[in-house]
DNA sequence: CTGTTAGCGCCTTCAG
DNA sequence: CTGAAGGCGCTAACAG
């Protein structure tokens, strides 16, 4: 039933070894070659993924933790992640953690285990803990407090440009709406970057920040733009929240860009051949997963190793934005 | 550096084999099992997946191949397969096969080298040939020759619901748009029970299915509904068509729901919290994603398997339908 | 109950 | 250049 390199070498009436050399770095006489590799093929032979890595200890293997894989941006993320790491060869494992920390611990035993060479993740969750400058991990988004690789979208340059894509379309009055975690991550440096630029322009600006999860968020952004009707520019901490405003806008009457413009951010798009849902500051995703790759295999490779790696974003105008000319 | 099960057993003061005890089935004595508990603690002992995987044949793992990851169909699902996959103790690879056959092929070998123990696909290339009834293979949507396992939605009562509903909400004309492939696959029930259903109820009825990939869909579309203007219900082979169709028909300055009905098929949602996109004849993702992972695991555990299973889908109306009373 | 031992399939010396 | 033999880490069968 199960075809061994045993029953090749019998089979080709040769040793083991020498069938093993064929396999790998051959130095093998042509006609002897010649038979093993008739064998191989008459035998339907395929080496045995687990007495290999027994020995190379290496797998091949990386795994992939996000929240849910269920949503545009993060399916984006894993399908260039997929992509990049196919092209080097490397298996992916897929984990939808759910901030489910005991599930990303998991994966971090995975690779003691030698079940996976190392990982790249997107987690909200306390596992600094188990995080250590040993573990092959990349972090994406956060910065953790070790010394922990990192690649990230320029979040600053983003808060910076929204304000400015905003004032440059004639909005007077602006606001950043969002929400965070107690986790620190990257992605607050959206909302600093947005006060500090409407500072330094000078123009009138508000906060919205609520901590997640959200409850009643319909109701909390109702009464936010009711109490603040001069609002005429959003910059949404990312495209879902600018969707939900968009929502609210309209039940309150408002049209989206004449009366309020808004400017989300990540640049989702549901599937490959979509458009963007909003205007949005586009993180280049392609990118980050190649780099995220790319680091990952350093590490494993047990080269010298960037710890930060920061990629630009870009403003792309959809239908939430007024037309200005360029 | 890697601490073995031999170093457990020394530190513990005891044999391999008792440490292997404590390790699966135990039946140790319980003071004996403390220390080796102990030790394995103290060195931070993890057993080597490899090693284990060369003994028992089984790797607790098992691939999904889907065309990609990124659209919210496949994403959706995905969610669901690794949900219960996890919850019974099995780690999944994703792959994005992108109808690139020899990917998928890459995986069928990896079922042979031991790296997985089976595989679940949405697959529209012709694998059939590297499909053997012995290979653990659940097939989704998708009816291949040989007796291959597979799952699916009850995609013939989705075509007669559809028609029944756009009936009951006024429909005096329906049409059927839809896209194909040459490989044969349970879609294409959508559209047989979409016509004999129209037949049975004696209604007019016309169809549009064009041949995949689709060239300028929006031309066709647009041409269609302008030469038959009389058509006031569609029936989309999916909700990513149905998008398509209403985009079309507000271009022609058709507004709906009042004026043509659309209903799609799938039941696609962005992300786990949206709403659905349009009306449409859901499927039951989750309880698909649950039976292949049950099916697939049967097969592995060398059961009897049921070869086909066919799961209920539901109507659900949303904005691009009209209200009746029920 | 528990220590010892024989492989699982492969790769890698080590002699020939 | 090639066959034989040891061992990777673990489990299971076999004696104690």
């Amino acid at each position: 039933m199960k075809v061994t390199i045993k029953d090749v070498a019998k089979y080709a009436g040769v040793g083991v070894g020498t069938v093993s050399r064929v396999l790998n770095h051959g130095s093998v006489k042509e006609t002897t070659r010649h038979k093993v590799e008739a064998a191989i093929k008459k035998l339907n032979y395929q080496p045995n993924t687990y007495a290999r890595g027994l020995k190379a200890n290496r797998t091949n293997t990386i795994a992939l933790i996000i929240p849910t894989i269920w949503h545009p941006f993060f399916s984006e993320f894993a399908y260039y992640i997929e992509k990049y790491a196919t092209a080097m060869g490397v298996k992916l494992f897929l984990c939808n953690a759910n901030h489910n920390s005991e599930k990303e611990y998991e994966y971090i035993q995975m690779v003691k285990r030698n079940k996976v060479d190392g990982i790249i993740g997107i987690t909200y969750s306390n596992i600094d803990q188990y995080l250590s400058s040993h573990l092959p991990f990349v972090s994406i988004d956060r910065h953790f407090s070790e010394d922990v690789v990192y690649v990230t979208a320029d979040n600053e340059a983003g808060g910076r440009i929204a304000v400015q894509e905003l004032i440059k379309r004639g909005c007077q009055s602006v606001c950043f709406i969002g929400g965070y975690q107690q986790i620190p991550n990257e992605t607050k440096k959206r909302r600093q970057a947005f006060e500090r630029t409407c500072q330094e322009q000078a123009i009138s600006y508000s906060i919205l920040d609520l901590e997640e999860p959200i409850l009643d968020l319909d109701k909390q952004l109702t009464s936010f733009f009711l109490s603040q009707p001069e609002i005429d520019g959003v910059f949404a901490i990312n495209d879902t929240m600018a969707l939900d405003v968009i929502t609210c806008l309209k039940k309150l009457n408002k049209s989206v860009p004449e009366d309020v413009q808004v400017i989300g951010f990540d640049g989702q798009k549901i599937s490959e051949h979509a458009d963007y849902l909003v205007s949005s500051i586009v993180q280049p995703i392609d990118q980050m997963a190649k780099m995220a790759v790319q680091r990952l295999t350093e590490i494993i490779d047990g080269k010298q190793v960037v710890k930060r790696t920061v990629l630009p974003v870009k403003f792309v105008p959809g239908d939430t934005t007024l037309f200005v000319q360029t």
